[in-house]
DNA sequence: AAACAGACCGACTAATCAGTCGATGTTAAT
DNA sequence: ATTAACATCGACTGATTAGTCGGTCTGTTT
């Protein structure tokens, strides 16, 4: 049995993807995940909390997953492979999560201050630091960089949802990679 | 004197790229266009039809505008070039229509169909033609390459609303505009 | 000048919805 | 056993809002 908080963002998940959230209502909320409709403000004292609650969490969830999957040996290159692959491939596995995020940030309810509190700012700046000395980025701000990158995760998700024949191929995601690379290598 | 249905879009403008559509009454842009609450509805039967009116319009000004740009002996490359810089520059200037863009897309009441009926899909499928014969483009679906391309645009527009000093740059310019142009290209 | 049509007004309504509240159940600490 | 703190309920409310409607005004046609 999952506690209410949990069942309360999960399907809220589910009706915000679907619908988005400011046709979903509170009441559906709760309705859907089976509890009171009082509960949900007891845990979220507005419905824009459970939003930012939900953003935070699946940024949180898809950023854990995407670094267990690096290892140590990597190159540069293959290490942002490697992240790159796993975004890709959550977001396709995780379609409402996907749908959430790219509602919620082109929403009033998010500022680009809300993504800088990140742990994922930090990897970047990171990785940024390791290509200017190996010197493999293009000459511009490196964050600028990380940015297309998560552009072009998106545009390729977007791509691959609509024409699920190329979802497994491993050919054509490399193919997608290379466009990634050729944008921000030297 | 402009006449109220364009008053009305003027003022949904302002006001959408402001709080968002979700958050504008219809009564709010009535009393902002200096119209009555009952004429919005006369012009637009729902809120809706004024956003999808909104976006048609916002898509055509871009559109005429990028094409004026083009010249007859340019080159692939300068061609797109050109439509890069235009579709940029465009949005830099017209901020609020590009926040609106930005919103609408991401929104429940977008969905690709919408996207395919207007003509930039078709000059789109001119321009993938041309590469395809010149053989400058990567080996995989054109149209995966241009909604790339227009990902990469609004990236750069927001980088550049965030650092205005570049705004003018004409060096920084092309050197984003080489990151687009390294994606796409063979 | 009569008839018609479309532009225009703004008060009104029916519905919706975020958030409240008082009550009750549950658990753990003293 | 008592207290306190938190979890849970669901009926309720106050505010908001998309869209309506009956009627007026203005210009054009016959």
């Amino acid at each position: 049995m999952l506690d209410k908080r949990t069942k309360l963002m999960n399907a809220a998940k589910v009706l915000f993807s679907e619908n988005g959230f400011y046709a979903t209502p509170t009441a559906k909320i709760a309705k859907e995940a089976g509890v009171s409709n009082g509960i949900l403000f007891h845990y979220f004292p507005t419905k824009a909390e459970l939003i930012h609650a939900m953003y935070y969490d699946i940024k949180d969830r898809i950023f854990n997953y995407s670094v267990s999957q690096i290892y140590k040996e990597a190159t540069l290159k293959e290490s942002i492979y490697t992240l790159w692959l796993a975004a890709v491939e959550w977001n396709l596995e995780n379609a409402e999560d996907f749908e959430f995020m790219l509602q919620f940030e082109n929403s009033p309810y998010f500022s680009t201050d809300i993504e800088k509190k990140h742990k994922y700012v930090q990897m970047s700046i990171e990785l940024a630091e390791q290509g200017r000395v190996q010197n493999v980025f293009k000459d511009i701000n490196t964050l600028l960089l990380f940015q297309i990158m998560s552009r072009l995760v998106e545009t390729n998700v977007k791509f691959l949802k609509h024409n699920p024949t190329f979802q497994n191929d491993v050919e054509f995601k490399n193919k997608l990679f290379e466009i990634a690379w050729d944008a921000i290598k030297k």
